[in-house]
DNA sequence: TTGAAAGCGCTACCAG
DNA sequence: CTGGTAGCGCTTTCAA
């Protein structure tokens, strides 16, 4: 690997010209930078970045945080897919991202204890998903990092944040189900208040639901997973057993939900539609196939990326918050038929 | 953030002495020692890493390559969950993780052409999935970096390798089919000569099969996507008429399989059973549920993990291929029941 | 337009 | 057992 010092020996120049050259700044002759240029360039020269990470105190590193349980199993990966869009709308400007997972107890005794910030590895934060308090968030605000948040907000504090349009899509789901599949009994399958997509979801559903004249209907669950989602289809016709429609918040409860209702002798789309949030992988695998929201991941850590950069160079105010458009993935789930329908 | 200086200056020695100390060095009285282990605890000092990595050309960082089709909406996530894993066995020795995903051209353009290598970010590579070529891999190796493959190894050459035991999962699954559910006409659909694991997963099918003293019955698509998977079934029965057993080299293709089965009209696993390999998140909701082999993939992560710091620690020769066991996930393709099955 | 030199924070060698 | 000091490779004043 060669140096700064070493182009500049050959070249008969100080290491300051040399670097002047390779950061564009200016005061160095035309002809002395395309000498300086020309030899880099042949060299495959690229500068240390431990040595400029020390002079300058940027390291080029982004964090990705996530909480560890969306690692589990049972969890339908998410945020891989963001991660890898930030990976690529930043790997032009010479950023890299390292994977942070955090558990229970890295999450309560905050950002200040990771040994990555301690060692100041980093220069910007990027927190994906609802499992990052906001006591968590808040004290990283104030580590001087960037900071963004992704698939999650905080009401009350000013962050730069990447979301679903998560109430329009919801609004756009139930309305498909009024609209074009004439319900008027429509449950919505909710997780805990708080959870800010859950939230915003809810909203969506309310809205849809109020521009048709129509009564809502809500079971709310303490988590948002399949069995959250058998267990709410359950309670769902112990407590209105008229129901003939259903929205979940996402996926894992949609599927759940038609798992439970297959076991109650329920036929979908026929004696209940159902449509969920989210277009997980298996969501077209699912049976019937899921009609649900699709969440365009990539492009959402893509838009992150840029948005970081953005704020690190200071072009944009810190705290601007973007949403990302969701589209209706119909499939059979809502009584519409799909091109792929078995011949059965 | 406080520095070793400080620390030096408020306890009147040297840094020297407060370097000796903090990286367990000998060469200090056990007196000054406590000193300076007391101030640094009080202090909450970490050693910029910018500055040791300059020092030492010890960056504790590893990269983690893995070619971006993996991240593309038709993939089941694999890798992510390996990644997670590796994080997970190597942050307390103070090693963080870097994503890179690796196009097309930068697979080509070969290892030393990657920006964050020739900045020197990265002490070691893991490099997952059978996606990045032997060329690359070859030419990665004398970079001088730790060397680690994962879902992937190079017959020809020495690679320290975590997989899972292919062989043995494919010959499981195969020998249920015979065994358990009495099939004598059993179809493998494999993926490319060439590609590790479905090369493997074959010779583990072949070895069940003739272990039976059956005749083996091979349909071998260009790809091992749910779309080849379609195609491999219809062209199973074109070929071989009397299947009534099939064993897929992953998910995806089983699934494709199932739902090419199913237009066709034939019942599974009835007419015909199915087997997959990887488990991955949605074979539970396949219809029916999938029976396939499942590979502890996180598990995988951590033992790459460990391997890696063991064989940067010198422990242990360059050269150490590691198997994992997978376990067989009995649902309902292959023809068993399992208890969730939907009262139908 | 250029160069000398101080430093970023740490490690490691050489004396004492 | 301890301290002084020379780097690691780069950026950035300050002078020239």
């Amino acid at each position: 690997m060669s140096t700064l010092r070493e182009i500049a020996d050959r070249l008969g120049v100080s290491t300051a010209t040399v670097s002047r050259v390779l950061n564009d700044k200016p005061g160095v002759s035309q002809k002395t930078r395309e000498r300086v240029l020309t030899l880099a360039q042949e060299l495959q020269y690229r500068p240390n970045l431990a040595a400029r990470s020390l002079a300058t105190s940027s390291t080029k590193t982004v964090l990705f945080l996530v909480h560890r349980r969306q690692f589990s199993a049972a969890e339908d990966p998410f945020y891989p897919f963001i991660m890898h869009g930030l990976e690529e709308a930043l790997k032009d400007d010479g950023y890299n991202v390292m994977l942070v997972t955090l558990d229970d107890a890295q999450l309560a005794a905050g950002p200040a204890n990771l040994r990555v910030l301690q060692e100041q590895r980093a220069d910007a934060l990027v927190m994906a998903g609802p499992d990052i308090s906001p006591k968590f968030i808040l004290a990283a605000s104030i580590l001087g990092l960037t900071t963004l948040l992704v698939d999650n907000a905080l009401r009350e504090s000013p962050f730069t944040s990447v979301q679903p349009q998560n109430e329009e899509g919801a609004h756009t789901s139930t309305a498909h189900l009024i609209e074009t599949h004439n319900h008027t009994r429509i449950v919505l399958m909710r997780g805990p208040q708080g959870w800010a997509s859950s939230d915003e979801r809810t909203a969506g559903y309310l809205s849809a639901i109020h521009a048709a004249g129509l009564e809502p209907f809500i079971v709310e669950m303490e988590d948002t997973t399949t069995e959250t989602g058998e267990e709410a289809a359950k309670q769902t016709f112990k407590e209105f057993p008229e129901t003939t429609g259903i929205v979940a918040v996402n996926d894992a409860m949609a599927i759940g939900a038609m798992r439970a209702l297959g076991r109650m002798g329920r036929r979908i789309p026929k004696d209940v539609a159902v449509v969920g949030f989210d277009d997980i992988s298996w969501a077209s695998y699912a049976n019937p196939p899921l009609t649900t929201v699709a969440i365009p991941t990539v492009e959402m850590g893509r838009l992150a990326g840029r948005l970081l950069l953005e704020q690190m160079n200071g072009s944009i105010s810190a705290t601007t918050r973007v949403r990302v458009a969701t589209q209706l993935a119909i499939r059979q789930s809502c009584g519409c038929d799909d091109e792929l329908a078995p011949a059965e």
